[in-house]
RNA sequence: GCCAGAAUAGUUCAGUGGCAGAACGAUCGCUUCGUAAGCGAUAAAUGUGGGUUCGAUUCCCGCUUCUGGCUCCA
């Protein structure tokens, strides 16, 4: 271990304490490992009771444990004494035992820490000197649940219970804090308040259906990204959204991608896949017609529906469903542009990001893991890998990005530039990528003519600005908790009319608006004016008309932001005001 | 898929082994109001299939769906 903040040291010493509370408890227990992580720290364990474990009374154990000002001694020992220590009878520590002989293998030290005169765990550290140094009241158990030793589906699952820890209370009531205000930002709430979307059990988990709302959102993002794509050289197509089983075993999805596929709807002999990637259907439209050099790059576009089984346990909102639409792209590119070409790619990120003023993102490098059979097993010429991974990594340079190294992040096809984010709750997600891929040329065929006549491969890069609608949807309704920008929101303007008296002049003011192409929408007058201005600030609805005798009589209107009274101004001006903020 | 928790009206929640309750929303009526909740009435629910029981929304089991993790991933 490198070294660490005292926040850490705490954090660490907590997840001791919490295995020693268990073993207390549960003295057959057997511990994994017991990390800290961000906001806090966790512990695996494996044979204890779940339905026997209480949260709240481990927390109690703890802080008496904290109370007792118990030291941390460290120690280093030899393997054989570490062997010793951790297999005694009856109650031996197996996967302590396998992860000595895990550091065996690396030659470094071994170095255990005693807690108190009871307690022993391996551990390379560093901790505090005693638990008197913890405040007792800083630290919080959250949560129970599944993980895997080792993190592989194959070894047996542990139970793992998750703390967060602070260096005092107030942090830790902050933090909760926090966490609560996200959960009123998280798009499922907003999504069901605003009536954006919905997922009906009946139609299928992870199959969002899109609301008046949430499609005139999503609609404006269509539209956005077609313009700014069409604008860079980018030709739109659509393509159907299922395919016959040789197209998949041609792409290498049956091979590699079969368990996140839907099954086929077998019809007639023939077996249909619904499509988990649009690639293949594009290479179709590449090798429609013989191509030349002089048509490349070509950048073939298309929002391309897709569907994916992904696992029961993944879903969530419109993060992760099993449909979705990918603002997807593939560029066929001549290895001479290539790098130019991923440059251009990376720079249309950097803008879309900026036009929506997002800026908490970050570039991650996502390259191959050879040792990962299963994934990149078919894998035969490292040597192309390697060009594509360093063609990605020159143009990360060139462009000025900093950016992270993956190991193992890779698509099946080829290395990526992934472009990450994190949510309300901080956790780590996609929003954009851009993967290059040297492989599809040969496994579809594909080829171009090139200045000598002779045909050669192209390379193809996949690229994906928005990730999906659905994805990127929920990431700017969360980082903006409901309230979109003008120019994306649903309704931009609610007419209030303060009485039925003057139901006409306003029914004349929604008119006009919506002929100059704004999304207004009027209110019945039948509740108080104060309740209607309640409610469609809840809906978030960017400006307020509002009009009584005073408007009529000055032919003017009284216009309320979000943010604050706008005053008294003509319709004119407002509409003037509006479409400036829109084009901004 | 696995681990843990959950499912009551459109929504958010309460409650009970013996007639299921509120708030908001909806509908209807009254009110016509100057910038974040006017008044009244009405309709509306125990996810699903089994079991235990005289009787189950409540207890038990399966399924479905949701939430948080793990693996996976846009």
């Amino acid at each position: 271990m490198t070294k660490q903040s005292n926040l850490e040291k705490i954090r660490h010493s907590l997840a001791h304490l919490l295995a020693m509370a268990i073993l207390e408890k549960f003295p057959k227990a057997q511990l994994g490992i017991g990390p800290t992580i961000e906001n806090g720290f966790y512990y695996d364990f494996d044979k204890i009771q779940t339905d026997q474990i209480n949260l709240p009374e481990l927390e109690k154990k703890i802080k008496e444990l904290i109370k007792q000002n118990l030291k941390f001694k460290k120690e280093s020992v030899s393997p054989a004494q570490a062997k010793k220590l951790f297999n005694k009878k009856p109650y031996a520590q197996p996967y302590k035992l396998e992860l000595i002989k895990d550091i065996q293998k690396t030659k470094k030290p071994i170095t255990i820490y005693k807690t108190g005169d009871k307690f022993i765990d391996l551990c390379a550290g560093p901790h505090i000197k005693s638990t008197g140094e913890i405040d007792p009241e800083s630290f919080k158990l959250t949560k129970i649940a599944g993980a895997y030793w080792k993190g592989s589906e194959k070894n047996s699952q542990l139970l793992r219970i998750y703390g967060v820890a602070f260096e005092n209370k107030k942090s830790l009531d902050e933090y909760l804090e926090k966490m609560a205000l996200a959960e009123r930002c998280d798009h499922r709430n907003i999504g069901e308040r605003l009536g954006l979307f919905m997922i009906d059990e009946q139609i299928g988990k992870g199959l969002p259906l899109w609301l008046p709302r949430g499609f005139a959102i999503r609609k404006k993002l269509e539209d956005y990204i077609f313009e700014l794509e069409r604008e860079n050289g980018y030709q739109h197509v659509l393509t159907p959204h299922i395919a016959k089983e040789d197209l998949y075993k041609k792409s290498g999805h049956l091979a590699h991608y079969k368990e996140d596929m839907y099954a086929p709807i077998i019809i007639d002999n023939d077996r249909y896949y619904l499509r988990p990637m649009n690639c293949p259907h594009h290479h179709s439209i590449y090798k429609h017609t013989k191509r030349s050099y002089r048509e490349l790059p070509l950048r073939i576009a298309e929002f391309g529906t897709v569907y994916r089984y992904e696992r029961s346990g993944v879903l969530s909102g419109l993060i992760r469903v099993r449909g979705f639409t990918q603002n997807d792209a593939h560029i066929y590119s001549t290895q001479e542009n290539l790098e130019s070409e991923i440059v251009n790619v990376l720079n249309l990120h950097k803008k879309v990001f900026e036009d929506f003023e997002i800026k908490d993102y970050w570039y991650r490098l996502s390259l191959p893991d050879f040792k990962n059979k299963e994934k990149f097993g078919d894998v035969k010429n490292k040597k192309i890998w390697d060009q594509g991974s360093n063609i990605l990594k020159k143009a990360l340079k060139n462009t000025g990005h900093k950016f992270v190294e993956a190991i193992g992040e890779a698509s099946f096809y080829g290395p990526k530039i992934d472009i990450q984010t994190k949510d309300l709750y901080g956790k780590e997600d996609t929003i954009a990528t851009i993967q290059v891929d040297y492989y599809s040329a040969q496994k579809f065929d594909l080829s171009y003519i090139g200045k000598d006549g002779k045909e050669k491969p192209p390379i193809v890069i996949h690229r994906a600005i928005f990730g999906s609608f659905d994805r990127f949807f929920a990431f700017l309704i969360e980082k903006t908790c409901g309230n979109l920008p003008l120019w994306l929101a649903p309704v931009q303007v609610k007419i209030l009319a303060i009485s039925e008296n003057q139901d006409s002049y306003a029914e004349k003011i929604l008119k006009e608006l919506k002929t100059a192409g704004i999304l207004a929408e009027k209110a019945t007058s039948n509740e108080t004016l104060s309740k209607r201005v309640r409610e469609a600030q809840m809906q978030k609805i960017p400006y307020l008309v509002i009009i009584g005798n005073n408007e009529i009589a000055s032919n003017t209107i009284s216009v309320r932001s979000v943010k604050n009274d706008e005053g008294v101004m003509t319709l004119e001006n407002f509409i003037k005001k509006i479409k400036t903020e829109i084009e901004k």
